[in-house]
DNA sequence: ACCACCTCCTGATCGC
DNA sequence: TGCGATCAGGAGGTGG
């Protein structure tokens, strides 16, 4: 399920793949993933200026448009010679150079969208992105949770308030803050706020240095893998003692999210 | 405004 | 062993 590190390793080695080329072609062979009318006509003959990212969301800078590209959970990119579509490839793009950008997404939960270049910001899903936590006021985050009674987990995994965590991320950034999932957000103090900040800020930019983490199913283009899954310190570690206390970590449900806590050392 | 719940999908895993 | 049921989950939509 890849996340922000994982989003910017993907924007990083695409961007060595694909800039500076023109889409000759596309073909799409799951139209649930494509949201544009006519996405085809519009993308065919736009050249691919640059790779930028909002959160979790890609977006390909082409002539006219930006293509919004996101991968949910197992959407992956692979750059390769012109063939005939393998199986789970649901949009593939010709490329002026006899290459094609192929999107394959076991789930078929990602999507596409094209929207005008000079709007793109101004209307939904990026007019609607919270900031990420490098660029987030800890004060207006903290007024925000004050107003909320879901769990501390709930809000950090809603891109509208914060922008870039995901399931495993948000549990990696409250263990290192010492702060239960199931804590109700209007019983933060402003401290929690910004150590919650401060640790999602570290995680995030060490797991991108890492070039993310690859679990499950996930990893990035092109085979590259990242290392981050070495540093997870609750995810995925269940009946594993707790680094500091020695606890074993638990896995429980939080807003119907597998979650895992250290029962000692995250304070509700 | 807020929040709980549903939907989309497939492959892995669970339970009888 | 086999096979149906359940689980996993990011974000958008719905309805209370």
């Amino acid at each position: 399920m890849p996340e922000l590190p994982e989003v910017e390793t993907v924007r990083r080695t695409l961007k060595t793949l694909v800039l500076g080329k023109m889409i000759t072609d596309v073909h799409v062979y799951w139209s649930n993933c494509v949201i544009t009318q006519d996405f085809e006509k519009k993308i065919i003959g736009q050249w691919i200026h640059d790779i930028l990212r909002y959160g979790k969301y890609l977006v390909f800078v082409l002539d006219h448009h930006v293509m919004i590209s996101h991968l949910r959970m197992e959407g992956k990119y692979y750059l390769h010679q012109k063939r005939l579509p393998s199986n789970h490839e649901h949009v593939v793009f010709d490329l002026n150079t006899q290459e094609s950008l192929t999107y394959h997404d076991t789930r078929k939960f990602g999507k596409f969208e094209l929207i005008d270049k000079n709007i793109y910001l101004d209307v939904p899903p990026l007019s609607l992105l919270g900031k990420e936590p490098k660029d987030t006021d800890p004060l207006t985050l903290y007024k925000r949770l004050k107003q909320k009674t879901i769990p501390v987990k709930m809000a950090l995994l809603d891109q509208h308030l914060i922008a870039g965590l995901g399931n495993i991320y948000v549990d990696e950034t409250l263990f290192r803050a010492g702060i239960h999932p199931e804590k109700k957000c209007h019983r933060l103090t402003k401290k929690d706020v910004n150590h919650i900040i401060y640790h999602a800020i570290n995680v995030l930019s060490y797991a991108t240095e890492l070039g993310g983490s690859t679990i499950r199913t996930y990893h990035a283009t092109h085979g590259v893998d990242g290392k981050f899954q070495n540093e997870l310190k609750v995810h995925t570690k269940k009946d594993i003692p707790c680094e500091i206390c020695h606890t074993p970590i638990i896995k429980i449900k939080v807003g119907g999210r597998g979650t895992y806590v250290c029962p000692t050392c995250q304070k509700k």
